[in-house]
Formats: structure tokens, sequence, C-alpha cells
DNA sequence: GAAAATACGGAA
DNA sequence: TCCGTATTTTCC
């Protein structure tokens, strides 16, 4: 008798064993998909393994067999699994994170002849390589026609479709290597996935989910801009395509290029153990000149009128009007949460443990710390200024257009934004945009003006600074010219890193800083989130889960702290959170895996997020 | 994640 | 003892 062992897409652990009939034996093997019936549902079940013996009394038999060959090789399964310990996830759902949406959905493949991967002899593992600078195309170009020469494939991401689209041509026009566009919900997904599939060897450009694409001899994996959250997939299992792309290459034995204008501070740290190499690419194009105004020195008379711009700013524009030359205003308009701020001098209200925001919980009327649950009550007084005045939000940021105009009524002023990035027009004075306009890297003004970015810098995230710090560096790259930035923490290493063109300044204070906050790259961040219908129930699991968790000895792990969700409501469930630390992924997953089996709570689903961006 | 199995608790 | 509901277990 011959026995399946499969894992289906659900968050259950498996495998799971079915009987396979006689005249089906010869049509199984490891790595296809079948039919099964699953508590008298049809789901698709991916075969992980082959048994003649089972432990099971009760065995249902395989319903149909979908594959003639593999959908998954040895290298995706063993890639798969571990991916499965790393994000605590099922190994089926990994799986099904690694496949398209047809094949996920039982759609049959066709029925030409899959060739087999050769046989790879003798891992390389050339050391992994980062390159920063704004002109990293021609390195790109270089390691893909390299791997191409070596009888390797190469897969190469971007953090949005544009970009893809771009370094299609790019490729195709360098190297004359055709290249395969690769991203989730495009038409003829399935299409372009066995035309990989059958290639010897090929080109693989596409966004986050490429990491997995089903490429033979991969030798080569490059990653643009890493440090993008763009990676890091939102729902179950949350992985991020570094993270995938570094296990990956160690399967297969494959060079890893990242690159962009700032490394992470994942990344540096690799740098800083000698674990990977940094190349800096000198930029052909000017840099600018950085001035920082530090919104709590300015004069009285400037402070009190609260005005968006200040004087030396708005001076600024009018210079460049006045020369016919384009201005840039730039505000982060993305969501925060809500920070207590001293509305005189700016200053913002941290966590002395943690050094990030506290927030303000109206339920309880006082401020909290969402990373180690540190309590404060809200000080009557301002302890920077003295001021009796502290405001629990960021500046109004709707308004800046029409203050601009209110300012200057003889500019044209446009706003750049998600949906005429197309094609907006260039026929304006002043811009007025957030954050994707650091896409546009065509774009180019003369002066560019940012206010408001302490609502980025303050954030409830202790990858704030980081955050920021990249979002400058982009925008400096928009202008060969002049940079004016507003801030009431004037002397963040940040500013000084962007004044210099330096990014070290940056990436060593603040990995001296995530090194005594025992943060990332340091230690591993694991939340835990639960949800449910009812409010009562999620609040009352969490606690107990918290409490379970935090009484279990262990010197590896810290559980941290417990708060409601952002948002603590969406689509009618109610979510709460659970912040752990821990000194190793591994460590840590065995003690998730472990522990949350022990109590299960009625209506409440829990789910894991290891390494939160 | 969700159905099925089991424990619980109030009313007859 | 019965039955509706909350909780826990199991899915092969």
């Amino acid at each position: 008798m011959l026995y399946a062992e499969v894992v289906l897409g659900l968050p259950i652990e498996g495998p799971f064993d079915y009987l396979v009939p006689p005249d089906l034996e010869n049509k199984i093997s490891v790595g296809t998909r079948i039919w099964v019936n699953f508590r008298n549902k049809k789901e698709v079940a991916y075969v992980v393994g082959l048994s003649s013996k089972t432990k099971i009394k009760k065995i249902k038999e395989v319903a149909a067999v979908i594959d003639a060959a593999a959908v998954l090789d040895e290298q995706m399964l063993l890639l798969t699994r571990r991916l499965a310990e790393y994000y605590c996830c099922s190994w089926g759902e990994a799986i099904e994170a690694a496949l398209v949406d047809e094949l996920r959905k039982g759609k049959k493949t066709g029925d030409g002849k899959i060739e087999p991967s050769p046989f790879f002899k003798g891992k390389i593992e050339p050391s992994p390589l980062f390159v920063q600078g704004k002109d990293r195309m021609p390195v790109y170009l270089r390691e893909i026609k390299e791997a191409w020469a070596a009888e390797r494939s190469a897969i190469v991401l971007f953090s949005d479709i544009r970009e893809t689209e771009r370094a299609k041509e790019l490729i195709e026009k360098d190297s004359g290597i055709e290249v395969f566009l690769a991203f989730r919900k495009q038409p003829k997904e399935l299409e372009v996935w066995e035309k990989i599939r059958q290639a010897q060897k090929c080109v693989v450009v596409g966004t986050r989910s490429s990491i997995f694409s089903p490429v033979n001899n991969l030798g080569l994996i490059i990653i643009d801009q890493e440090q993008d959250q763009a990676y890091k997939q939102e729902q179950v299992p949350h992985y991020h395509a570094r993270q995938v792309a570094l296990i990956r290459a160690q399967i297969c034995g494959s060079k890893v290029v990242l690159g962009g204008f700032v490394p992470s501070l994942e990344s540096f740290y690799l740098v800083q153990e000698g674990k990977l190499k940094f190349e800096v690419i000198p930029s052909k194009q000017a840099y600018p000149l950085v001035q920082i105004i530090d919104s709590r020195r300015l004069p009285y008379s400037e402070r009190k009128t609260k005005s968006i711009f200040s004087k030396f700013l708005s001076d600024a524009i009018y210079a460049n009007l006045l020369e016919k030359r384009k201005t840039l205003v730039f505000i982060e308009r993305k969501g925060f949460a809500t920070s207590a701020a001293c509305h005189n001098c700016g200053v913002v209200l941290k966590c002395p443990r943690c050094n990030i925001n506290l927030v303000f919980h109206f339920d309880e009327d006082r401020l909290r710390c969402h990373h180690c649950n540190f309590k404060m009550e809200v000080p009557k007084i301002c302890p920077s200024c003295r001021s009796g005045y502290i405001k629990y939000s960021g500046i109004g940021t709707e308004k800046v257009e029409s203050e601009l105009a209110r300012i200057f009524p003889q500019a044209r002023i446009r706003i750049i934004n998600e949906e005429n990035k197309s094609g907006f027009s260039l026929d304006a004075d002043i811009f007025v945009a957030s954050s994707s306009v650091i896409k546009h890297r065509d774009l180019s003004f003369d002066l560019i003006g940012v206010v408001a970015i302490d609502n980025s810098l303050n954030r409830v995230d202790f990858r704030a600074g980081e955050k920021t710090f990249a979002l400058l560096m982009g925008l400096a790259g928009l202008t060969c010219r002049r940079m004016i930035i507003q801030s009431a923490n004037a002397n963040h290493h940040c500013f000084q890193a962007v004044i210099k063109n330096d990014v070290e300044i940056f990436l060593k204070e603040e990995l001296k800083q995530r090194k005594q906050l025992n943060f990332s790259p340091y230690k591993h961040m694991i939340l835990i989130k639960l949800r449910g219908a009812s409010l009562d129930k999620v609040k009352k699991a969490a606690q107990d889960l918290f409490e379970r968790l935090g009484g279990i000895k262990t010197s590896s792990i810290k559980m941290l702290s417990l708060n409601p969700g952002q948002p603590a409501k969406l689509r009618g469930n109610f979510y709460y959170q659970i912040l752990m630390r821990a000194s190793s992924v591994e460590k840590a997953g065995k003690f998730l895996r472990l522990h949350l089996k022990e109590g299960h709570f009625s209506g409440i689903i829990v789910t894991v997020d290891v390494d939160p961006v």
C-alpha cells in the first residue's frame, strides 16, 4: 500500500496521509498536487512525501491527481519548509505563498514536458554585495550578463511595477536576453510561470512574489531598493523578500546583490559583520546644498503665527519663483498614531527606555509606550521649554496647497499624487507631493522644501528614523541645487547625514542606538496578533496569552507589551497585539509552536508576524 | 480556519 | 434528563 503525505494551504500543521489507489501509484510523486477530501471539503493538497505505512486508522483515498509532473522541485520544497519554520506558518501556507493563484486553485498545468533542472555540482555561494548610489543599473547589468555566461538564471526584484517595466527594456536592450516579467495578478500569470519553469536558464524581473519564480539553475538574485517596505508581505505568511532571497540563495548556491540609495539597517549590520560587501557607486549628478531650519529656534514672532512655512523657506521659494525655477514642497501625508507634542517648542514625549514615541490612551488618560508598556501621566508642562500646552496630534497637512496659493497667488501650483503619476503636467511653478514622488526618478527640481517631516520622524516605530532618512535621501536625489528641511529635531543624526551626503553617519549612529535598545538587527521582534468579533473576548484572550507566555521561563525570549492593534478595529474585527523580543527566530519559533497550541480561544484568530516592519 | 465533538449550565 | 450554547479538539 502507498500513502501520500500532503500539506494544505490552511493554518494547520500536517502532513496528512491519504491512501493512493493502485491505479494512481505511478502517477503521484513528491511535489505534485492532488485533490483530497479534507473535512468533507475538496481541497488542493501538495504531496511532500510518499510512504508505505501510516499510523492513521480511518484513512481516506486520494480523490484525483492534478499534475503530471511536480510543480515544486526539491529546492522549492526545502525553501518553503524553511520559511514555514522561520515565519511560524504551516508548510502548506508557505507553499501557497510561492505559487501563482491559478495553481493554488487547482488549475492544471499544460501538457508540455518540463525540463528537469540539471544536478548542480559544488556550491559557489559567492559573497553577497550591496551597491549604494543612484547609478546602480550598470552593476545589475554586469551581474546578469555574468550569470548568463555561466549558464545560470537571474531573478531581479524591484519595489514597484513601473520599475520592472523600465528594467525589462533596459536589460533587453543592453544584453539581448529576453526578460520575463512576473508579478501577481497579471494576465497569463500561469502561462509565464510555465515558460519560466521550462527554460534551462532565464532572467525574471518582478516584484516581491517573484522571489519564488520557478527558474532553473538560479545563479543570481538582485533586490533593488531593498530597504523598501514593499518587500514585506502584509498577509500570512509575513515573509520579507530579502530574507527569502538569502535562504533561497543558500539552497541554490546563488549570488545575492542588494541595492538602493540607502541600505536597511539589517543589511548595513551584515556589512559591519563582514558578511556583505559594500560598494558605493559615485553619482554623476551634483549633490544639493541641504539646509535645516530648526523650528524651535525660530523668532517668537514667527512661531506665534504657526505658519507651515518659515520665513527662510518662503523667501527661498519666492526667489525661486522670480527666477522661473521649479519648486517641490514635500509633505508626508501618511497617517500616524496620535503623539503628544509640545505646542510651543515641538518636543515630542518619548519613552525613557525605548526612545520611541509615547501614545496617548484616551481610555486611561495616560501616555503609554507600545514597546515596553511604560506608562506615565500626561505632564502639565513641557519638560523641554516649560510651556504649558501639550497637544495630541501632528501639524495639519491638508492645508499646504491652499497656504501656498495664499502666499504666492501668482504661482501655478500642482499636486503630484498616485493617480496622476503617469501624466501630470510639468507646466507649473510649485509642485506639492508626498512620498510617492521619489519613484519618479526622472523628475528634477531647483528647490525642494520639506515641511512637517517630524510627522514621519515621530511615528510610533523604532524604524521611524531609518524610514525618514531613506525618504530624505530619495528626495535629495531629485535636485542638484538646494533642499531646505524644517524640523523641531534639527540635531537628529538623519539630518546631519543628509547634509553631508554621508549615509554612514546615520547608519553607524542608528546601529549604536539599536544595539543599546535591543532592537533589530541585534534582536528579533515578533508580533502576535489576535482578532475577533467581540472586543471583550479579544482583550481577555490577549491578556491571558500575554500573562501565560510571560510566565514561561526562558533566557532568549522576553514578552514586551500588550496593546490594541493599529488600527484597533478593522472590518468588524477587533485587534490586539502582543510584542515579544527574541535573540533568535529559531528559538522563538519553537517557543510559539509549543505554547500557542496549548490554549485556544473561541472565536479568536491568532497569527504571528516575525520581523515586522 | 472551521466543522465536529464535548463540556457546561439552566430549566423542567 | 434534555437541549441550547460556549469551548475545545481535530482535521489524514
